[in-house]
DNA sequence: TTGTATGCGTTATCAT
DNA sequence: ATGATAACGCATACAA
């Protein structure tokens, strides 16, 4: 067994070329005029050594890490999963691979040591990490980086999903069930996805001539939904429908409604935002929106690989939005 | 704004010192018998210069690259998220980054020519990925590894978890409620994880003093614990209890059990392997038993570091696992 | 059609 | 107590 690792100089001397032939073969460069013959045997020689190219050292002449990062709250969560999906699947296209870090243990900027100079071509910012100085470090060492699904609040550089088509969608499935007294359980005020996805509940309350429901902010935990549904609940006129911004909040959401002994879908109807696995999984199951996570993560890394140091972005990513329609909505019980 | 990236030498020049000298302030050196005031400038021009080594030069040099690769099934599959929580937060503490790869594109040959030689000191393997040369590629790369919750089947490299001991836990606590007709949906044949639960199964059953209930092949899937379930549940004796090998074949077997009529757990009570988040949001919640998923990686990472390179591994996790009771197991019901 | 030379940024050995 | 130097493996401009 070979323990010493196999280099260029070795293939070359293999295949009676210079190591120069041999980078060339490998990197197609279309400016070498090789004869076929010649080519061969490079090849051959590198199949019979198994050799492949050591990164760090064409990392170094090339000033290229073919690597990108991706940054995220935390791997548990099954929306983090798909973005993660999405930008692997691009990377590999491009032949890059892709290093993911969580805040988990700590910050980004904890991270960004132990990643060092030179180790990835540009980084991916999933969900809100601390923006506080955060462009300047980046920009400082050089790495172009895009946030996804969160639009900074200074720098115009990310790529956002269309939460308001998403609750629009999910608005219009309940109005055209029936319901009229459609409330909202809203996101944490401070989240930008959460803003975006009331705006387009209001939006498409008014587009269907329709009072807006009470709006109660509920977070994106099952805690804030019980809590917030509980008083959706209380009130004077009881909704027939909830918009929730998030399916953690509609989890604790079904709770209350099940828990102030009422049934869903028969006494209250319930749809939320992004359509995780999860969500079948329910009793009864949760009919929700899905949104292009994965495509949201592809499009995050050909950005990064194309867009000049300097310039700015900031997109809403045209991807296919579809209510996934199951068995927490119905029509509102008739009391007419 | 500085475009250029800084480099030893920059630092070198600032602090009117040669570059080997800072190389050595950085890296400790216990050898560097440097004067106080010296190494004040050396650290003052680092920080002036925001200076950060650059990994690919430092990982030619040296090679070694700080970086650790794990290689899943699939990340949605949250019992990888906890996994690689785990793995990530050991790397930190080594000062390395990891870089995790999914099946989900390609295979792990694929990946391993995209991450090319000398990008990662080791790598870990989770779930069971083809072994057919996989143990000679990575030799031949040199690359050390280790199997993760899977042994290999003809080489000695792997950490699993106590899945019988876990088996165990679930039986006593069915037994201890009271169950006699204890039935197992078990795993898919050809996985170590199910076939270990399955051993546990039946020994706990043993040591109780009971029958073996009857045991089906579910699979660890909502589909196959469903048809698992009906199964079970068209049997003569109807089982009273059910220690499943996994949540998701659970869900579906909660469901089978709905479907016939049936309640949880007045009629059956039911409880899976791994405590994930999910257990708590099903209705009823669902009892389950932890495993120390995250201490899998980090000792995955440890082992990775400390091994030397023809030495084998055949390690159990000795960690806490602990049974996690919620609503799903009650006593029998009492027909006597 | 193929070979030569140089440098990427760092560490480590040896001088001074 | 600090400086000079070589080498890690590769890509590329240029020479032959």
């Amino acid at each position: 067994m070979k323990r010493d690792r196999v280099t260029l100089t070795d293939v070359a001397a293999i295949a009676r070329v210079d190591r120069a032939v041999v980078s060339r073969v490998i990197n197609k460069d279309p400016t070498l005029n090789i004869r076929p013959e010649t080519r061969e045997r490079v090849l051959a020689a590198i199949e019979q050594l198994g050799y492949r190219p050591n990164v760090a050292a064409r990392s170094l002449r090339t000033s290229r890490a073919h690597m990108f990062g991706l940054f995220i709250p935390d791997f548990a969560n099954p929306v983090y999963a798909e973005i993660i999906k999405g930008a692997e699947a691009e990377a590999a296209d491009q032949g890059s691979v892709l290093v993911t870090g969580s805040a988990t243990r700590a910050g980004l900027g904890e991270y960004m040591d132990r990643l060092g100079q030179g180790r990835i071509d540009g980084l991916l910012l999933a969900g809100a990490p601390d923006e506080a100085g955060l462009a300047g470090q980046l920009d400082r060492a050089g790495i172009p980086w895009i946030m996804l699904n969160h639009r900074g609040r200074t720098v115009r550089r990310y790529v956002i999903l269309d939460d308001e088509r998403a609750a629009a969608l999910a608005v219009e499935h309940l109005v055209r069930l029936g319901h009229r007294r459609v409330a909202h359980l809203a996101g944490p005020s401070g989240a930008d996805t959460a803003t975006r996805r009331s705006a387009g509940y209001s939006a498409a309350m008014r587009a269907a001539g329709l009072p807006e429901g009470p709006i109660v902010a509920a977070g994106y935990t099952p805690a804030g939904g019980a809590a917030g549904m509980a008083r959706l609940l209380a009130a004077g006129e009881r909704p027939t429908a909830v918009f929730v911004a998030n399916v953690a909040s509609a989890i604790g959401a079904m709770q209350a409604v099940r828990s102030a002994g009422l049934e869903i879908p028969r006494h209250v109807s319930i749809v939320a935002v992004h359509d995780l696995d999860l969500a079948g999984y329910l009793s009864p199951a949760l009919t929700t929106v899905r949104m292009p996570l994965a495509e949201l993560g592809r499009r995050g890394v050909t950005l990064l690989s194309v867009l000049k140091p300097d310039e700015t972005v900031a997109e809403v990513l045209d991807g296919p939005i579809e209510l996934i329609p199951r068995s927490s909505t119905a029509p509102p019980p008739d009391r007419s």
